[in-house]
DNA sequence: CTGCAAACTTGCAGCCACTGCACCTTTGCT
DNA sequence: AGCAAAGGTGCAGTGGCTGCAAGTTTGCAG
């Protein structure tokens, strides 16, 4: 959509506080009206969540192959979203990233829009596990497995690593799956 | 504080949306220009993020006993510092994360401010083991060690579940450590 | 082509969060 | 008493955001 394309553009050059709605407004050819018809706030404009994503992954946690644990199940889940999400829009997720990553404001909104995505995991995860959405390993092993995306993520918008998203995103899930033990040995 | 007491019980009462900066002011006996002198805004009265977290946070990592690895320091730092937080304001904290679950705002700050925290925390946890602070170690055991905090905080708040924050936290930190191994066996 | 309804867009008025500045009151010390 | 630092306040103004009541465009049936 234009108007997010305009904030994102915008807020990368100027930076986000010397952005307003009405600029972004403008830059798309919509009167700052409008934009509050698309987006509930100007962090959305940038951070842009998929109101989809969640119901989107929770299918896709449910359809992995039935020989797969809870955890195999959400990497694959997780893995193919990712995937499908860098082939699609890989390059503005890049910029989108680098603008959000400097604005505490930004990094909070992507941060609850994740949780908001951990609570359906985690009733996949349960029900594939056999336990109640509420108990204590789905709820981790999704927190956890958002926190290996995360880390994933900023390592791959440093400029000085330029390793591709699913690398980084696999080293961090094994060493997850490992216990996260320390690096010079057990 | 004044402020942040009567933004915590206001809003508990009638939901954060329906409590303004002014009805905060008031409840406390200042003026509303007031009230932005000691708070960033409204969220911050109600999250009352502490600014010396973060120093203190790194300090205890790096105080554990040299025989313990990475892991192990952060584990006993984490519970050292929810230990005092707990004996020093434990109802406070009830209160507020009652009100924070419920306004994704609010739920936004809580884990942007936790972010700042992981940063200090992966300096400190790199100091030990000997790496740079964006390596992936540090970040990753940050980062899951965050998200395992989390959890027990979500399942402490839980009427239906009365167990002490210390044993669902040290709950969380087991599996972590353990590989997030499936509940029904390996 | 005409008429019409649904969808989209807009201007306006207004609330509230938040800020910079200048002023005042209090406090504590000489 | 005099003074200076610290903290509280009023005011004016910007910008985010919303509800409402209009236009305007679009697509389709008559």
């Amino acid at each position: 959509m234009a108007l997010s394309r305009a904030a994102v553009t915008l807020a990368h050059e100027r930076g986000y506080d010397n952005v307003t709605v009405e600029d972004i407004s403008a830059a798309a050819g919509v009167s700052p009206r409008t934009f509050f018809n698309y987006f509930a706030g100007k962090e959305d404009a940038i951070v842009a969540p998929d109101p989809e994503a969640g119901a989107r992954m929770r299918r896709r946690v449910l359809e992995q192959p039935a020989e797969l644990g809870p955890g195999a199940a959400l990497r694959a889940a997780l893995v193919d979203e990712i995937a499908e999400g860098l082939a699609d829009e890989g390059e503005m997720w890049l910029l989108r990233m680098r603008v959000v990553q400097q604005h505490p404001v930004l990094l909070a909104k992507v941060f609850a829009s994740g949780e908001e995505a951990e609570r359906n995991l985690a009733s996949a995860v349960a029900e594939r596990s056999g336990q109640s959405s509420t108990d204590l390993y789905p709820m981790l092993l999704v927190a956890a497995a958002g926190a290996a995306c995360r880390v994933a993520f900023a390592r791959w918008i440093d400029p000085d690593d330029g390793r591709p998203m699913l690398t980084l995103l696999g080293e961090a899930l094994d060493l997850l799956f490992a216990g996260l033990a320390a690096p010079g040995g057990p």
